[in-house]
DNA sequence: ATTAATAAATGAATAATACTCATTAGTGAA
DNA sequence: TTCACTAATGAGTATTATTCATTTATTAAT
């Protein structure tokens, strides 16, 4: 019943002083804004003013009516701001699942420039999916999906961001410390450190035991990086990790990497998104600066 | 920009799931609700949603909105219900002004069943006032003048709601306690205790001494109605006011009332308002309940 | 007192726009 | 495939808001 260009009008009345003036400010003219509250007026059958003398004096309805327009008007004010924002893709959330466990050291890197890039927009960071990643992004929990593995599914695009190299890292103190490359055959009497998830998601696995037919002596699962280096450094077992994360530990901590047999296990890190989100500003804007640091860490490699 | 009718769409869309259905419960079609909020969405250069199938899976802007539409418009719905009440005059605010000391005692026999009334309404009682109560009145600083002196102005009107007698108080060790009527002469070795006002305002001067040429012994002003009686019951003094309120202390004080000269000082208590306010609900009950509290009082008597 | 000036209300005409109708396009189920 | 259902779209219509012209009321000025 009750409009917003009611409270618009009585507001500007009330500022105003006269029914003609708040008419130029509005560009209307004095007989719109009449016609329109007495329509308000006999719908309601009320009084929102009285004339006194040639001014106009607001009845107690209008005064309540004129409390209620500078408390609600401003908020419509301050909706079409935030709509503006979203238009400029000013504002937002995306939402950003993880489905390796290293991604998270390395989302990190891109995170923070994302944030100081578009500071109207939210990153929530979601590690753990009731039924994977992929449905979490169909199911819109997610925006991009963050993985090593991607599948090709209809109205989902994967793009590869970030190449790395799945190398073995050991102690110094390991006999294995001193090759550059290593065999499938070398890690049977090695016990494996590895994270908490199914054999059939570990590449040390699939492309390299697996296939060669070995097995570690032991398989012992961690959910910390920082952890599984720890016991790397004491000699207490041996773990696959992009070369590049294990690097910026290899200052701090007394372990080396090796290659994963003759030519290495390379691998990227993929952004998958929604097919029709293509031109999602926030979505490029994550994966050009994804790019960007997967070309940052290249070269320092 | 954005219209109450955009927020009340999004919310049907919301909570029915479709447009069709949300149309329908809009008493709208289907194409209305869907170019009303394409203008918008043109307008703004936002998405408020995208067709995921045959459904609408609201997008960030659009959940935003709806959560706008969810916190506005019930606003909205809680004004039309008070604009409503407005209406039966269900709703409102009474500013009374007072210009007699005793007037008080009394308003407050009204004020009650007034109250018990009219629960939407509230009374403000004013008893000061910058330039008198009918600049007050005419100002809009009250409602209603509450006056024993009624000044006949154009735009104001005054009924008479409540008789009284203005009669001497005395206490019962004073000689005159013996006396029905006394007369001005007799005053004037007495003590006078008035409220503090001129002289001009007191009736007991302008209607009873003052014609006589006659003055008290001694004038005491004081503010309060119970200490006046005090005073009195202790004989260090002697008041004007009217009968029933003195009768309402005669009771629990050793105090008696006489009549001042012969036929008495007879007073009405009068309440004004503006002209233009004569079918105002409130006004007119609050001169119902004084006129038949000055009944009631009058039975007693 | 009369006149001029100012402001609001009102009625009729018009301009603006919201709405409907008819149709198209897309999706999911049988 | 067809059918059922939903949203989008364009054109025409209906509705409503707005303007214009006038009236009424009040205040200030002559």
């Amino acid at each position: 019943m009750i409009e917003k260009i009611h409270l618009s009008i009585l507001r500007e009345i009330s500022r105003i002083g006269s029914l003609t003036a708040a008419a130029n400010k509005l560009s209307l003219t004095q007989s719109a804004l009449s016609h329109s509250m007495k329509k308000l007026e006999r719908q309601h059958n009320i009084n929102l003013w009285l004339k006194d003398g040639r001014n106009i004096r607001l009845t107690e309805a209008g005064s309540y009516l004129l409390e209620q327009a500078n408390r609600l008007l401003p908020q419509f004010e301050r909706i079409d701001e935030t709509l503006r924002q979203f238009a400029n893709n000013e504002k937002g959330s995306l939402g950003v699942g993880m489905e390796c466990h290293p991604c998270y050291q390395w989302l990190l890197k891109v995170v923070q420039p994302f944030l100081a890039q578009s500071p109207g927009v939210d990153i929530d960071v979601k590690q753990r999916f009731q039924f994977g990643g992929m449905a979490a992004l169909f199911n819109y929990d997610i925006d991009l999906l963050i993985t090593p593995d991607p599948i090709q599914k209809e109205r989902i695009v994967f793009e590869p961001v970030f190449p790395y190299e799945l190398v073995l890292v050991v102690s110094q103190q390991n006999p294995l410390a001193a090759m550059t490359a290593i065999q499938p055959l070398q890690l049977t009497d090695q016990t494996l450190l590895t994270y908490p998830v199914e054999t059939a998601r570990l590449d040390i696995f699939q492309q390299f035991l697996l296939p060669a037919q070995c097995m570690p002596k032991l398989h012992k699962t961690l959910e910390a990086t920082d952890i599984i280096l720890q016991m790397v450094a004491a000699n207490r077992g041996v773990a696959a990790m992009p070369k590049w994360l294990a690097l910026e530990y290899a200052n701090t901590l007394p372990i080396t990497v090796i290659r994963l047999g003759d030519s290495g296990i390379h691998k990227h890190i993929y952004v998958g998104y929604r097919k029709q989100e293509k031109l999602n500003k926030h979505i490029q804007t994550f994966i050009t600066l994804a790019k960007s640091s997967g070309e940052a860490l290249a070269v320092a490699d």
